[in-house]
DNA sequence: TAAAATGTGGGAAAATGTGGGAAATAATAT
DNA sequence: ATATTATTTCCCACATTTTCCCACATTTTA
């Protein structure tokens, strides 16, 4: 699951399961696997997919953490927080268990986004919305950070 | 007991019965025992669950503890406070011992969090509460507890 | 335009979860 | 000591959910 590519469409029928685009599992396909981790994401309402080899090289490195630190503590259950293990049926479709479909709103238009190592998934709408608030915040942004000359157009 | 995965809603009924779900009770399968340790965490308020196996080789490092220091032994009287072994029934459901309950307000709807070894035993509102909390720092957090790997870009 | 590939929907069997009642054990009082 | 009450354990049965499978609709490709 390692240099996945673009952001896909599709959708989720009444029983909460959401066909991943063959294109999309062409690339799933590499791992040779049709197990995987769903997590709520942490800072966004949104779903992440990892392959189940991912995840447990994340977990390795967690499973070494001393659990008589709070933080560790605290951090393990933060990051764990809503993971599932999901497999595909036998049409390439993820089955998103009720909890983690309310979290993240999963119903209706779905939008997959790949980024190198994990999936994204998220109703479509907050997609769009979280892309444009980020659109607003980086004008901003670069608003603050670049606009401080004068505006010394000569 | 070790690569649990998954964090689980489940409920408990008014005898103190919290069923674990069949995808959780197959990773515990492979300890191949019904006996468990329930204990009150330490630094939430939650409970603990720890396969036989693991509790002894907890119970290895502690009783490593040099007792003749005071310290440790308050220590290692506290840590073993309200422990109690409890056993699967037939449905697979751990019944609850009534001051453990009580100590995390186990009686409703339940959170079962799987983290690595042992799995938490959460009243789901109070789970929640944690998340929200931990998520404001989850940043600095992760970079404290996971940061240390170089950003090895190159 | 036909054939293949992809996506969608739904039904039925199987598995899972839930509740409750009876038997067994323990506790209390007379 | 014994009867009565309370608590715990065990087991069964029903309701719900999940899983699996098949068939049709839609899109793509040749």
């Amino acid at each position: 699951m390692s240099h996945l590519i673009g952001t896909y469409q599709c959708k989720a029928d009444p029983k909460g399961r959401v066909k991943i685009p063959t294109a999309l599992s062409k690339q799933l396909a590499g791992a040779r696997q049709k197990a995987f981790v769903v997590k709520r994401a942490v800072f966004q309402p949104c779903l992440e997919l990892y392959s189940l080899k991912e995840w447990n090289a994340l977990m390795a490195k967690v499973n070494k953490l001393n659990r008589f630190k709070k933080k560790n503590n605290d951090f393990i259950r933060r990051f764990t927080a809503g993971v599932k293990i999901v497999e595909l049926d036998a049409t390439d479709r993820l089955l998103i268990p009720r909890d983690l479909a309310q979290f993240a709103d999963v119903a209706k238009a779905v939008v997959l986004s790949a980024t190198v190592n994990i999936i994204e998934i998220w109703d479509k709408d907050r997609y769009e919305k979280a892309i444009d608030e980020a659109a607003v915040d980086f004008a901003a942004l670069a608003e603050e950070v670049m606009g401080d000359d004068e505006d010394d157009v000569s």
